[in-house]
DNA sequence: TTAACATATGAACAACTGTTCAAATGAAGA
DNA sequence: TCTTCATTTGAACAGTTGTTCATATGTTAA
């Protein structure tokens, strides 16, 4: 591995860093779940979902949108592990399906904040 | 406030719900941060910085991109008070700012490893 | 002052993302 | 069965975002 042949200003301290970074994959799966609370209408979402188990339809009336869009997002929630879901005849109840997910929250709630 | 006119189907969890969603500004700092770790050059700069303080060009090496698209991603860092610069002579060094970001980031890691 | 170098900036382009609209499922009750 | 309703899906469109390239700052040393 030839780090930084002739561009770097200090190799030394640019392979030690090298070492502390994680590894590609590890580094996607942390962008995909920032990635998944930073749109505002997926974090309402979760928000919403924090405090209870809802319909889509009520999820859709909380956040202030389509019915469809809603979906979307939720698939892609869902399809991410961050929410799962539970059928009961015609209405499908969605939760929170990631502790981590819930810290993270709270503690960007605590960063705003303070 | 007229919630739910016709549409939702509890509107007792509903209601119950709303109250609990943080004020739309804090919704936009929270997407923000998210938003802002929500990519991997960003993110892949933030670890770096974790480690240490590093120049430019020496972020450019280490997450083998360009001076010019590392500078433009610093910028959204720096605005964002993520992280902060220093000079010295023709260099300028780069570094952390703001402890919570690096909570989150451990806390992602972690839940990416377990 | 000039040359060399580290960093920053602006414009342009391609890629990605979220919403909308229309239509399709699939479950419950008449 | 037919109808109604909650949810899902697909295509299309607009808006956003990250990178590239060329150029501009601003600092140092000659």
């Amino acid at each position: 591995m030839d780090i930084c042949a002739e561009k770097c200003i200090n190799e030394k301290k640019v392979r030690q860093t090298v070492k502390t970074i994680p590894q590609q994959e590890d580094i996607g799966q942390m962008v995909d779940i920032f990635k998944a609370l930073g749109d505002p209408s997926r974090l309402k979402i979760v928000l919403a979902l924090l405090n209870q188990e809802h319909c889509v339809c009520d999820i859709a009336v909380i956040c202030g949108q389509t019915d469809s869009a809603i979906s979307h997002q939720l698939r892609i929630l869902r399809t991410m592990k961050i929410v799962k879901n539970r059928r009961e005849g015609k209405i499908i109840y969605y939760s929170i399906d990631d502790d981590h997910v819930i810290s993270l929250i709270h503690m960007s709630l605590d960063h705003v904040r303070h």
